[in-house]
DNA sequence: ACGCTGAATATTTTGTTGATCATTCAGTGA
DNA sequence: TCACTGAATGATCAACAAAATATTCAGCGT
């Protein structure tokens, strides 16, 4: 078996166990064990437990941005496909965690532990906001836009509530729907009028 | 003494306590110590430990709310006063926080055992940018809004992560205030274009 | 040499026991 | 009767030992 299969096969193994028991309480012993191996062995493959939670979340993370890739290229209007991004992301993560709620302990460690892990993945999902910011002011859609990534960064920053929803806040999905929808109403708004750069901020 | 002086005496012994060693470090009986009383007979004057920081908070945030109904009432530009609202709102917590770093653990304790004390504030604030948005709308600096307090709702939840900032992140005040800016510009661009509500959205 | 094991070690978690603490309330003194 | 106390109660916490667990690595089989 090729050296990528056996890594693949441990992080399966290791994914059907944590989404189970959760990340403290499932033990390298126990992944081991389900691969046919030693636990020693699997550190011939991961250099950690929290690299193995890191792979898990990469996973997910890779069919986000596979979703957002094409959101970002279709042919909607540039404020809808920021809509979509943010409600794909929304829902998917919901409902992820609605249907394992040992997600949440994932998330949880890696925001702990790796907090560097959560910033390549908001500077990924930026790369998907500024074509569609770009296309919006090409289309004439937006006003021109100074520093398109600047700018995906202060979305990000008011839409960060809604990225991990059951970490931040105990509401619903329609709940949640809704504040998205009216926050993204403004910042929709926002971008169609063009943004006049801060003026002098005092005390 | 009267009574209503005594619960004073009884939370300010308790705040220099629980500023100093923490919520979970100070006990009722030290505090009934410092007030030369049982601690039994502080359960005259509060239902519980939990009432203590409560009251606590309600305090600070009295003073909070005094200044932005005075923001809210004063002659800036609407635009203006929102931001002022909310950069004096993230400075004083920020600096009360860095200030005595057990206060961090009081917002921690009522944001998990009083959950809708937190809603509380957040309603009472509404008030003031309700005021800063109806000005607004009037002075023409605004486009018409169908529902301040929804709008205001929207404000809230997009600016949500620089209410508390050292518990969502580890960012510094001016990094913080960058950020808190940048949104802002978005927002009140938001607000001069006026807010088409959000068409249908699909899965 | 290479891929792996399993024992050895270091770190974490768990379990237990004795405090400590929040909260209640019968009773005391004015 | 009224304002309080302090002992009683149950809940929580701290500390320490024991058990599990993550991680390393010397050495074995190929």
């Amino acid at each position: 078996m090729t050296k990528s299969k056996t890594r693949e096969q441990i992080l399966d193994a290791a994914m059907k166990r944590i989404k189970h028991y959760g990340y403290g309480k499932t033990t390298m012993s126990e992944i081991a064990r389900d691969c046919d191996m030693s636990a020693g062995n699997i550190y011939r493959f991961f250099a950690s437990k929290l690299d193995i939670a890191e792979a898990m979340a990469r996973q997910f993370n890779a069919d986000l941005y596979q979703a957002m890739s094409e959101i970002a290229r279709s042919n909607d209007a540039p404020a809808k496909r920021l809509r979509r991004v943010f409600h794909y992301s929304l829902s998917q993560t919901f409902d992820a965690i609605e249907r394992e709620a040992k997600i949440l302990e994932v998330a949880e460690v890696l925001g702990e532990e790796r907090p560097l892990f959560m910033n390549e993945g908001l500077a990924q999902e930026r790369i998907y906001l500024c074509t569609i910011l770009e296309d919006g002011v090409e289309q004439g859609h937006f006003a021109p836009i100074a520093d398109p990534n600047y700018t995906a960064e202060m979305i990000q920053s008011a839409l960060m509530k809604y990225r991990f929803p059951q970490l931040f806040s105990r509401l619903t999905l329609p709940k949640l729907r809704r504040e998205l929808n009216g926050v993204l109403d403004i910042i929709i708004a926002g971008l169609q009028k063009g943004i006049e750069k801060t003026p002098e901020t005092e005390h």
